[in-house]
DNA sequence: CGGCACGTTGAATGCCATCAAGTGGGGTGG
DNA sequence: CCACCCCACTTGATGGCATTCAACGTGCCG
């Protein structure tokens, strides 16, 4: 839960389906368990065969595919909210891992419990597709930036969309939020060199653009950010809800 | 229909669950209405905001995204029997576009029968959801690639990949198929330009490992492709069907 | 026969990886 | 309290892989 009282989850979906009070209990009967889980450790690895859903209650994850010369590369973070596994429940065997990259807490969902949820509360069911759709898109314009973009965009617009995403959930305010990242993982997402992602913030941060630091992002001249960053955030879909 | 008399979406979905007749049946209901369109036309364009979802009967199809200095990030080819937007229609705007690569036939998909469909025959449902999953998975698989295969390896890993989706559906015979694919759709899909991917062609070529002309791929030796592809099929998925 | 799309090859440039060395803060243990 | 280590970050030098520019070949089609 955050200051409103309202948890992160609930926050995310009301930006396409406002809820009501009784779909919001039926989103917080899918969070009863949380769970503990320290910094560094592997939630789900890459060729596990039977694996459950989360949902992320605080803290930062990575998903990732660790490849065998050793290098890794990042799919996707998740922030407050999101799902985890969501989307390869039906594969036998997931097909990349999960690390907390802070402690975390997380809710287990049994699948029998998300499809009781879809049953009762069909409006639920359609923003929960929403948010997998979009986590999607997000994978879709990442592979776009990695094939396509240079390192300054690239790592301009991966700031730019996590500062949307943290908003989005009340952890930004447009202009700075609180990011645990290390610059590794930046360039393991963004398939660039640690040291060259280090040129870069510096680049970046010399023509006052954007301070990646210390666990905090600032961002100075958005326009000139999403300028170089080729930036459209129309793939997050972040208008009006869509059902009210 | 391909020599066998099943359609390739049958073929491939029973990769997954095996259909019982009725449910076949029931899957070529959604495909009555086909409808031929030439290569090179766009089928759903970035930016519309209500399109339908389709199934590619046959012909090859390419989803790609567009950016403002002009080059372009395939996303993925689509081959018979795959779905087309069907990840995208909760969005209310499809963030990319779709193009005939060769003449092709359709299906359009209305959601009301897709929903009619599941309700009808519940283990469809579960197939189709699969192959989603397996999409995403490609995808996934397409970001490590561009993100941390070098230039030999990625296009060798493409074709690798290439010739399993084919495979499942009666279109290559595990060391050759057809394939209209053109070098620039290679470059413009793995993040190279293509004159690299026409040096890399060379290269694979004569190395006796590959050859891709005229329209036709040879897989010379699959052993050392694979090997400099670091290719790993698990994320597609196709060992023995898990429902009977 | 000209035009066009696709493919092929060479040479020069440049972006980014790699190697190497060093800084600085936080934690631990002597 | 200080020495030590480790991790994250920083910076410079060097080199390689892939891009870009440019030219030419080749088959197809109007």
């Amino acid at each position: 839960m955050n200051e409103q009282g309202v948890s992160a989850i609930v926050r995310k979906l009301s930006a396409f389906v406002v809820l009501t009070q009784e779909e919001q209990s039926v989103v917080d009967g899918l969070c009863r368990h949380p769970r503990l889980i320290r910094a560094g450790h592997d939630l789900v690895v890459q060729g596990q065969t039977r694996h459950s859903a989360y949902i992320l209650q605080s803290g930062w994850v990575c998903s990732y595919k660790l490849q065998e010369d050793g290098s890794r590369q990042i799919i996707d973070f998740q922030v407050p909210g999101d799902f985890l596994g969501l989307r390869s429940v039906l594969l036998r065997t997931s097909d990349h891992s999960f690390e907390s990259v802070t402690d975390i807490q997380v809710s287990e969902v049994q699948t029998a419990d998300l499809i009781a949820a879809f049953e009762c509360a069909p409006r639920l069911s359609a923003a929960i597709f929403w948010a997998v759709s979009r986590d999607e898109a997000m994978v879709v314009e990442h592979l776009v930036g990695v094939g396509r973009r240079g390192a300054d965009s690239r790592v301009a617009h991966f700031l730019l969309e996590l500062e949307t995403r943290l908003a989005l959930i009340g952890l930004s305010n447009r202009r700075c939020f609180r990011c645990p990242l290390t610059q590794y993982h930046l360039a393991d997402a963004l398939g660039l060199s640690a040291v060259h992602v280090n040129r870069v913030l510096r680049h970046l941060r010399e023509a006052g653009l954007v301070t990646f630091r210390h666990g905090f992002v600032s961002i100075h001249d958005p326009i000139a950010l999403a300028d170089i960053a080729g930036f459209d955030a129309t793939y997050l879909d972040q208008a009006e809800p869509l059902l009210r």
